[in-house]
DNA sequence: CAAGAGATCATCT
DNA sequence: GATGATCTCTTGA
């Protein structure tokens, strides 16, 4: 299975988001971050691999929603830098959440993974709570460690590789974002993608 | 079922 | 000083 490269991100966000559906998310045992992820607790040295089920896009300078709406600041700045490069953010002190910058430099936008499938044999038993954005880091063990690395690598433990198959439009269920009732006309914008019947989905 | 509250703190004003 | 790209638990119909 191929890795994604850093060009497949410096696109369209709303584009990369709804190719990110069907590919997978996969992380090294324990990764590199002290938190204890799925595959570190399960110990058997091998990569766990996870399905993005659920995205949403956070598109752009004027997105009410974006955290990069309010201009530039130390949090939001990988939004405004190169595309490829994690952005993952601590909220309502105690849950991270998972980004991939989109985009070439400068444009803030990135695409925030809310629900991921488990694949591996070895993580099925263990890995049934990841359709929502919170729940998924933790299970994976991503926190701060992670925010600025690159994810088109493996050399950090935690990167995406190709899809088996490309989802047609039909197969595709837009529909507004979670929680952003606060960002005026972008509130209603149908910026969050998941696989049409999938049952690791966050919010139908 | 649906609705509401509480948890808990980094980040921004 | 206020709030949140959430989650879990409790309450009540």
């Amino acid at each position: 299975m191929r890795i994604l490269r850093k060009s497949f991100y410096n696109g369209n966000t709303l584009q990369v988001a709804q190719d990110l559906l069907g590919c997978f998310l996969v992380v090294l045992p324990g990764g590199k971050s002290r938190t204890t992820n799925a595959a570190h607790a399960n110990s058997t040295k091998r990569v766990c691999k996870f399905k993005i089920v659920e995205v949403e896009a956070y598109n752009g300078p004027n997105d009410l929603a974006s955290h990069a709406s309010q201009g530039r600041t130390e949090r939001n700045s990988i939004m405004f830098g190169k595309p490829g490069i994690i952005y993952v953010y601590f909220t309502y002190g105690m849950h991270y959440m998972l980004n991939i910058v989109t985009e070439a430099k400068d444009y803030p936008a990135a695409v925030l993974i809310r629900a991921v499938e488990p694949i591996s044999h070895n993580v099925e038993r263990i890995a049934h709570n990841t359709n929502g954005p919170a729940k998924l880091t933790k299970i994976l063990g991503i926190d701060k460690f992670f925010n600025g690395l690159p994810i088109y690598t493996k050399k950090y433990g935690l990167w995406v590789e190709g899809g088996d198959e490309k989802f047609k439009n039909s197969q595709i269920k837009k529909a507004t974002r979670i929680g952003v009732d606060y960002a005026g006309k972008y509130k209603d914008k149908k910026w969050r993608f998941y696989i049409k019947g999938n049952i690791f989905v966050s919010k139908k």
